[in-house]
Formats: structure tokens, sequence, C-alpha cells
DNA sequence: TTTTTATGTTAACTTTTCTAACATCTGTTG
DNA sequence: CAACAGATGTTAGAAAAGTTAACATAAAAA
């Protein structure tokens, strides 16, 4: 099990995802039976889901929520993907193969400390008043 | 309860953040009890922590690893945290007083799916060799 | 030395999640 | 219309993870 970087990485319960997506958790599921998401499992067997996979959920609920059914929206997460990775450079792809689930953990930490995401708040900012009525 | 922004969103239970911080739960839960962090709880009381909690109790540690105690490892947060905030723009407190959780749940998916979050993985690529041997 | 601080360990209990089964609704198709 | 398939709800029982509280202990401070 290799994650690229934090999109990938496993960090939050069912819980977090159903209010986060406002899908059910049955949904969620379903979804996973169905393999159009595939969060890991923790040690004890409980869904961890990415922002990845939460990104994916949401893209589903828009989808569903147009009146798509499954397997037209595994056929539109597929081509999307299709679509978005045009060329793998070697770099990308094979300096990544062995980094352990601690190690991104790790990479996580250090961003949270270094990098500008606890400090840029302006795309929060810009988007608020999307939410007064 | 309200949340300014992601920083502040309740997001993780306590076994990520253990592995974020490589701190104990026991460790997180005697900051807990001393000030220290305020992680919100669940419905169920369970603690929810925040990526500003995860950050605080990064800081926690780098400072307990200098050898500080809890005693001042509180004053050199609050410090920090008066030096941080010196001027409060009215916009930005009062605007966000009455946004509730599920308001915010709503802005963060908004982020998910608008924002550059999940394209921009410089970051991680830029640090990604500190992670080899 | 005695006390305090910080953390470990354990026990009993509660909440959350898991799978699996069965129920139900809805849209499609014969 | 009737039957079926797809999608979701609901429930039960088990397992995992989280909670508090108590007691143990090592190291530092007094």
């Amino acid at each position: 099990m290799t994650y690229s970087d934090r999109k990938s990485m496993p960090l939050f319960p069912i819980s977090i995802v159903t209010e986060l997506t406002e899908l059910t958790a049955r949904q969620v599921r379903y979804y996973e039976e169905k393999g159009l998401v595939t969060p890991v499992r923790s040690k004890g067997n409980r869904r961890l889901f990415s922002f990845y996979d939460v990104d994916r959920l949401l893209e589903i609920k828009e989808l569903i929520d147009q009146g798509v059914n499954l397997a037209g929206i595994k056929q539109v997460l597929k081509v999307k993907s299709e679509q978005q990775e045009p060329i793998k450079h070697k770099e990308e792809v094979t300096m990544r193969e062995d980094i352990s689930e601690k190690d991104l953990h790790k990479m996580l930490r250090r961003e949270l400390i270094e990098s500008g995401y606890l400090n840029h708040s302006s795309i929060v900012k810009g988007e608020l008043s999307r939410f007064y009525h």
C-alpha cells in the first residue's frame, strides 16, 4: 500500500465522510461494494477515507442528483480519470513506490508545519459569502 | 459552536491524531485536560480534532522534545497566539458568528471541489526527497 | 526525601463501525 | 399489469475504538 500524497492519505472515518458528502453510510458502503470508491481499511477493518475519496464521493453525489445510475457514474469517472492523466512522468511514478504509511504521515506532519496549508484561508474567505442568506 | 474555517473544522478521531503527531492517546488527553488543546466532541462524546488542533499538538510535541514543561508550553502558545492576531478585522470576526457546523461542512465540500486543494501537490513533491534514505 | 509532573496501564462502559440479512421503493421491461 | 433489478433503508449481533477513572511509576522539582 503506497499513497502518493496527502490526497490519498487515509484520514477520515465514515461518520465524517457522511457529513461532508451528505451521503448515508449505507450509500457510501454500497458505492464501495460497486467499486466506485476504495477506501483503505484500518487494522481493525474500519474504512478510512482520503481527501481523494471524499472528492470522488462528491462527484458521485452530483451525478446521482442528476439522475445518473451507478453504471453511468462508473463510466463517467472512468472517462474523467483517463482524460486526466495523459502522461505519467517517470519520477512521479517510480519514485514513490515504497513510501510507507508512516512516512506519509510524516509528510503530512511536515506539511502541516511548514506548508501554507494552515495559513491560506483566502479561498474560504472568498467563498464565504455564498453561505449567507 | 462556530468554526471559522476548515482549519478548525472537526474531522479526525484520536487514532489518526496519534499517528499524525506520534503522541500517545494518553498524552493528547492529558494535554486537553491541561487546556493545551480543545478538540470538540461528537454527539457520542468522542473527541474530534481539527487541522488546527493537530498543528497545535505538533507544536506542543516540538516543545516537549526541547524539554519545555507543560506550563511553559502553555505560555509559549499563549504568546504566539497573541502575537499572531494583532488586529481583528470586523468582517472576519462578526461575519462568521452564526455559521453552523453544517454550513462549514458545505464550505469544505465546496473547497474540495473547486479550490486548488486537490491539485497542488508541489509541496509534497518538493519535500519528498527527505524521506528517501 | 517528599512532592509534583507527565505518562503508562488497566478496567468497565459507551459509541461507532462492520457485515449480513431482509424490507421497500422505483423505474424498466416483458 | 407483473416481475425484476437497482438503490437505499432498517435492523441485529459482533467487533473495534473511544471514554473516564483509578492506580502505578519514573523523573524532576522542591
